[in-house]
DNA sequence: TCATACAGTTGACAGCGTCATCTGAACCGG
DNA sequence: CCGGTTCAGATGACGCTGTCAACTGTATGA
């Protein structure tokens, strides 16, 4: 059965992980638009207001559960990566797969993963608003999301250079990693046509791991 | 000065212009959020209700903007298809910069172009009672934007299969479409480190155009 | 000339994010 | 054990949104 709440921190402890949950059922049903705080608070048997006791608010919230998906993702390409049952090509292509995968499972999610950063053009106007507001609670904070996403890349970087090399690892994992995201990304909006292409997406896939291993091999 | 309006057509087509200048205005200065019924009407001389005249509602408006959005990137790259005074991989290179010029200029309008299709998944329960309302208005049809985005697609095709031969050119055509519109997004969405991969877009873009150009030189 | 079609206006409604304010119970120093 | 304090959460309110039904006035076409 249910664990007795006894002190308060374990009880908002509890909130805060029901608000997470039911704000990513919401986005994976209906995008970021069916993620109303007033649902989420109902479904985490709360009410509207009390999700600003845990986020600064629904960008905050969205931010959160982002960044819980980059560590899961994270850690399921360092899985790989420390796989030693499988071969660099493996990890590489497993990689890019589980990226691809979760803009196939979870289209809304995956969006809400490469959401533009709010910090990043030349806005300092009303920025420092933003930002000082974010710093109100250490999660939803961007920089959270950021540095997850980043541990992603880092592991991703990692299979990269076993495979072609440290000299070419950063330049062409970056193109790996744009071109898998740019497949994810044209698959789910239905703009990847496979009748027109002759071709599917994890076909991309294997040519592209096809074209970095040939790389290593010739360096 | 001013042409006087006359008959009730040329006026009705003044204010479906003036509505979508408006639309495209707001999108490109505060993304889609920003582009407000209200706003949109006032800016096009106006008022709320007055939209629903042309297009079934705000997606319908900002499909139609996509729409002419789509040709204009297709008449470029037509235009650089046809130019004799370009080599192909200049072609090649112009259309893929092109494609991530918009990402760059115009960040939210990209967002739209690549925004997922109504009707992509098994949603077939309430998808009817769209896709009627859809159908009520030419304009705004998703088909619209569809049709424009595919003649892109066809240019695009054309050049590459100039560079890289008809055997080749659908699988890398698809190859290099979605590469680059993850080079696009990601920067878009600020995860292309430039610091941490030692690259820039230009520079992918470069690579993937020498890797067709390799491609289509032993074929 | 007169009925009609139809672009545009207006009022209304439900739902949204957000904030100020309030409440009650867990906390903690004495 | 007790009384003040802190803080998670509830609640009321506000302005804004998309959307629709009803209405208005004018150009159209027979």
């Amino acid at each position: 059965m249910m664990e007795v709440m006894t002190t308060r921190a374990e009880s908002a402890a509890a909130t805060r992980r029901a608000l997470l949950d039911a704000a990513a059922e919401l986005l994976d049903l209906g995008g970021p638009e069916a993620v109303t705080l007033r649902e989420v608070g109902a479904r985490a048997g709360v009410t509207r207001g009390a999700p600003y006791r845990h986020f600064t608010g629904k960008d905050s919230l969205l931010t959160a559960v982002a960044a819980e998906s980059w560590e899961r993702i994270g850690d399921q390409v360092h899985a790989l990566r420390t796989d030693p049952s499988l071969s660099a090509s493996e990890k590489l292509r497993g990689a890019l797969r589980a990226l691809i995968d979760v803009g196939r499972n979870q289209p809304h999610l995956y969006q809400v993963l490469f959401r533009r950063r709010a910090n990043l053009p030349g806005q300092l106007g009303d920025g420092m608003d933003r930002i000082r507001r974010q710093l109100c609670g250490p999660e939803g904070d961007p920089a959270v999301a950021d540095r997850a996403a980043e541990r992603f890349q880092d592991e991703f970087l990692d299979i990269v250079a076993a495979l072609a090399g440290e000299r070419n690892a950063r330049h062409y994992g970056a193109l790996l990693l744009t071109s898998a995201h740019g497949i994810a990304g044209m698959e789910l909006s239905g703009h990847l046509d496979t009748d027109k292409w002759h071709t599917t997406a994890d076909e991309l896939v294997d040519t592209l791991v096809r074209m970095v291993t040939d790389v290593g091999e010739t360096t």
